[in-house]
DNA sequence: TGTATACTCTACTAACATAATAGAGATTAT
DNA sequence: ATAATCTCTATTATGTTAGTAGAGTATACA
């Protein structure tokens, strides 16, 4: 797995809507301020999200963003194998690879294998309603510090 | 993590050297061959190891390669890191990193680094000796199978 | 001392991925 | 109407990957 730039942003981008989930689009504009991220790299992102499902859209002068789901029913690795691909190390690790000659007698195989067991174990398991919640309480628990 | 072909190539070849310790230098012409590795790709990839520490060599008429120490002391991770680069699936998991303007409370790198733990788990846990053994009793069970 | 066999080293290249930038177009609330 | 917003295609600079090419150096041994 490796988590590019557009993967990074993509994954903050649907962070921040989570944050907002039932209180109307957010615009790309606002989006793009909060996580840093260039407006016009958003935007191919956010049309990459919207064709994946996970986003929709309003055009015209109230609109912006939106989740198409709620929080809790968008999975952290969905997010990252639909921008990034896929979690594995290393492609001889999905089942339907033909690639090597001798795959079955390979002994890294299973090593990767068990990377990507493991890796599953967290991003799958992990939905954007508990990073909206860590986040929230990361932002409180900040707040009273200061 | 990513393994490239380079990575996959040289994980190859020093469990190849491994099984072969103690016994004399390989020839590049017989590793090549015998992980189905581009000659030319695999001189490069050799130089690389010795610069590394990982490996010897030998020149002239019963030249070859032999790893500079035994498999027991080289560790899986030890090698992907050296040929492929970092195992962290991104790079502010480092806490050498700056590049990110509120890292101390972002919730993906808690998760990032979650990854990252996991896969040291499993790769810097095992050596080329435990590889080498796996690939003898894999390979005896194969053979008693036919 | 010649020569076959091996390793050494630098340069080059095609194809692809990444991280953007540019600019014209379509929609909608007011 | 028009300002604010999303939509879509094209282009580009830079870097990485997976090699290929070719000339050079060292060594065992007859």
């Amino acid at each position: 797995m490796h988590i590019t730039y557009k993967g990074d942003y993509a994954l903050k981008t649907i962070l921040a809507l989570s944050l907002h989930y039932g209180s109307g689009p957010t615009t790309i504009h606002d989006l793009a301020r909060r996580a840093d991220i260039p407006i016009k790299f958003l935007e191919q992102i956010l049309l990459d999200l919207k064709r994946g499902g996970f986003v929709e859209s309003r055009r015209g002068k109230v609109g912006g963003y939106l989740l198409s789901r709620p929080p809790q029913r968008i999975k952290l690795g969905e997010v990252v194998r639909f921008i990034d691909g896929e979690v594995e190390p290393i492609a001889c690790v999905d089942n339907k690879y033909k690639g090597c000659k001798d795959i079955s007698k390979c002994v890294f195989r299973n090593i990767w294998q068990d990377v990507a067991r493991a890796t599953f174990k967290i991003v799958d398991n992990i939905t954007f309603e508990d990073l909206a919640k860590k986040e929230k309480k990361l932002h409180t628990a900040l707040t009273y510090q200061i």
